[in-house]
DNA sequence: CTGAAAGCGCTTACAG
DNA sequence: CTGAAAGCGCTTACAG
C-alpha cells in the first residue's frame, strides 16, 4: 500500500498528500495538481471526482514542498530593531501590505540593536530563501550580505543605510529635517539651543545633529561644548544630559530632541521641572524650555503644552522600500538608489515657548 | 557534466548546492550535509576539504529543503489584527522572543479585524506548515481550523477565546479589571457612569461590560440606558457617543473607557470640552468628568490630570501564550486549557476626580 | 484530456 | 569514516 500514511509518523501529523488524493480519486499525481491549482484541461468529471477526494481527505496542499519545486518562496524578511518599538508598527503594517499585495507573507524580526544578531537573523531569512530583504540596520557592516544580494535576495534598507555595501536605501531626510525644526527655534528668538541625539554610531543621529549644527551655523550662532549631547538614549542617560545643560551660566533655552524616545524622556524631565518650580516659588529666573522633537507620537498634542515635532512617515518608508523591493523582484534592473523622504514640521506649542527674557 | 548550474536557471540566482560542494570537494554528498551540520565522524582532512569548498562557492544550506524532508519548520505564524497597533507591539515581540529560544522564525499578518483575511492568512500559514498558530482572533467561527489542529499545527488563541472550537485561550482578565475599575469610581462617589466600549462581537467588550454592570449592581446602582455604548472604536463614533451622555439630565459623571483607543478618543473629548468650559465662564455647572481607561498606555501619566487605567500585561499574554505552544509542540498532551492573567488598576488622577456637587 | 518520470535540495536509513 | 539510494511533497517537461 504505498499510498498508506504511517500512523507513527509525527511529521505534519499524517497529513494526505496529491499522492494520496490521487489514489483515492483513481487519477493520476499530475491531475490533482491541475484540480489544485486551478488549470485547465481537466474534465469536469475527473475534477469533481478529484475534488471529492480532495474534501473526503481534508487535504492542503504543501506550500513548503512547491517552493522548492518553484525557486521562489513568495517571502519576503524583515528586520527591526524592536518589534514592540511603535515608531515600526507603521513601517511593518505598511511592508505587510505591499508583500500581501504580490501574494507574499512576512517574516520577521528583531535585531534588538544588536549588529550580530542582525548578521544572524538576516543570514537565518537568506537560508530559508526569502525572496527579499528589508533591513534597518543596526550594525555598520553589512557586506557579509554581499554574496547572497548577488545571489538574487532582494535587499533594501531603511531609516539609515547599509554599512560598507552599495545598496538600496529609503529614508527620511533627517538632515534637512533637523536644520528646519532647529531654524524654527531660532526664528522664535532662541540662541542657546541643545541637541539630545541618539548613540553617534547610528546614521540618523549623526545626520541630525549635521543638520542642527547646520542651523546654528546658518543664524551665525556658536555651539557650545555643553549644549551637544549624543548616546544611549536611556533615560537615564538622556535626563542626566538635559539636566546638565539646562544648568549653569551656559544653560539653554530650547532644546531638539534627537529622536522620539529622546523627546519623550524630555517631557517628562520638563515637566518634573515644572512641577519643582510650582513647589517652590513661580515665576523666578527659570522659564520653559522650548523643546522640538524629531517623530511624531501619540498623544504629542494632547500634552500642555502640544509637542512640536518634525514628522517623517514610517509607512511611506515601507510602503517605498517594499515597492522597490518588489520591482527587483519583477526584474527591473536598478542601479542602487538613495532614497530620501521629506519631513514636515508640526508646530503644537513646545516649540513655540520664547526664551527667557525675550 | 551533472553539477554544473545553468546560467539561465533564474532560481535562486544559481546558488551552489551541497552536491556542487560535493563535487568540488571530491566526497559525497552525505560527508557534505555532515559538515554543514557538525555531525561527528569526519576526519580533519575531509572537513577541511569540504569546508574549503563551501567557502570557495559561498555555500549557504537551504533550509527551505531541509525543512521539507524534516518535517517540522522551525517557524511559528502569529495572527493580530493590526502590526500598526502599538498594544500588540509588546505582544509581537514577546512571541517572537519565546520562538527565538526555541530557534524557531516568526511569520506575522494583520486581520485587519475581518474574520475572511483571518482565515485565509491562518490557512496559508497552514499550508506552509507553519509548526504553530498564535491567533488573535477577528472572526467568531474558527472551526476552519479544527482539520489543521487534528493534522498536527498546535495553535492558542490570545486576549480573545477561539469560536465554537475548543482550544487554548490566554487572556487578561477583562471581566474582573473592568469591574474594580468601575468600583474604584463608586468609591470615589460617583453614582452615574457611562461605558464606552468596543463592538459587541469582540469578547473582551462584552466582558468588560459585564464587569461594569457587575460593579453597579454590587453598589446598588441604576444603570440607564443611554449610559452604555458599544460599537466601532473610530473616534467619530466614540465621541459621539460621549458627547450623549453628558449631556440632559441623566449626565454621567464618569466614563470607564472599554479600551486604549476608546481611552485615548474621550481624552481629547474631554480635553475640548474643557477649553470650551475655559473659553465661556469657567466653573459654572459644569465639572471636570472623570476617566477610568481598561488598557495602560504611552504618556497616560504625563497629561493632566493622568489617565487612571486598569492594566494587562501584552507581553505576558505573548509569553505566556508562546509557551503553550511550544509545550505542546515538545509533544505535552494537554487538554485545551482557559489562561487568565490578571489585571492591576493604576491610579493616577483621572479616576480620582471627584463627582459634581461631591 | 491525462499521467509517468525526473527533479527541486536536502535528510534518513542503511550498507560498506 | 564514508557514500549511494530512497524519499520529503510538490512541479516541470514531456509523451501519449
Amino acid at each position: 500500500m504505498p499510498h498508506s500514511r504511517r500512523p507513527s509518523d509525527p511529521r505534519y501529523g499524517n497529513r494526505p498528500t496529491m499522492k494520496d488524493v490521487a489514489a483515492r480519486a483513481g487519477v493520476g499525481l499530475k491531475t490533482v495538481s491541475r484540480v489544485v491549482n486551478g488549470e485547465a484541461g481537466v474534465t469536469p468529471d475527473t475534477e469533481r471526482r478529484v475534488q471529492e477526494a480532495i474534501d473526503a481527505l481534508g487535504f492542503r496542499r504543501n506550500d513548503s514542498a512547491r517552493v522548492l519545486r518553484k525557486g521562489r518562496t513568495a517571502t519576503v524578511g524583515l528586520i527591526l530593531e524592536d518589534l514592540a518599538d511603535p515608531f515600526y508598527g507603521p513601517l511593518n503594517r505598511a511592508v505587510e501590505e505591499v508583500a500581501r499585495a504580490h501574494g507574499a507573507l512576512l517574516i520577521n524580526g528583531s535585531s534588538a540593536e544588536d549588529p550580530d544578531r542582525e548578521r544572524e537573523l538576516a543570514l537565518a531569512l537568506c537560508a530559508r530563501r526569502v525572496d527579499g530583504l528589508i533591513v534597518i540596520p543596526a550594525g555598520e557592516d553589512h557586506r557579509y550580505l554581499e554574496p547572497e544580494i548577488r545571489a538574487g535576495v532582494a535587499t533594501v534598507f531603511v531609516d539609515r543605510p547599509a554599512g560598507r555595501i552599495d545598496a538600496d536605501v529609503v529614508l527620511s531626510d533627517s538632515f534637512g529635517g533637523a536644520r528646519h525644526g532647529v531654524a524654527h527655534l531660532i526664528a522664535g528668538g532662541h540662541r542657546r539651543i541643545g541637541f539630545i541625539g541618539d548613540h553617534p554610531r547610528i546614521h540618523t543621529a549623526t545626520e541630525r545633529l549635521r543638520g542642527y549644527r547646520a542651523a546654528m551655523a546658518d543664524a551665525g550662532l556658536p555651539v557650545a561644548g555643553s549644549w551637544v549631547s549624543l548616546g544611549s538614549t536611556a533615560p537615564g542617560r538622556v535626563a542626566a544630559a538635559a539636566r546638565s545643560m539646562l544648568a549653569g551660566p551656559d544653560a539653554v533655552s530650547a532644546v531638539f530632541a534627537g529622536n522620539n524616545r529622546v523627546t519623550v524622556t524630555l517631557v517628562r524631565v520638563l515637566a518634573d521641572r515644572e512641577n519643582a518650580r510650582g513647589r517652590e516659588r513661580r515665576g523666578e529666573g527659570e522659564y520653559p524650555v522650548a523643546l522640538v522633537g524629531f517623530d511624531d507620537f501619540e498623544l504629542a498634542d494632547l500634552l500642555r503644552p502640544g509637542v512640536t515635532v518634525v514628522d517623517q512617515d514610517p509607512a511611506a518608508l515601507g510602503r517605498v522600500a517594499t515597492d522597490r523591493l518588489f520591482q527587483r523582484l519583477a526584474g527591473a534592473d536598478l542601479p542602487p538608489a538613495r532614497i530620501e523622504l521629506p519631513t514636515r514640521l508640526i508646530p503644537r506649542g513646545s516649540g513655540e515657548l520664547p526664551p527667557a527674557g525675550g
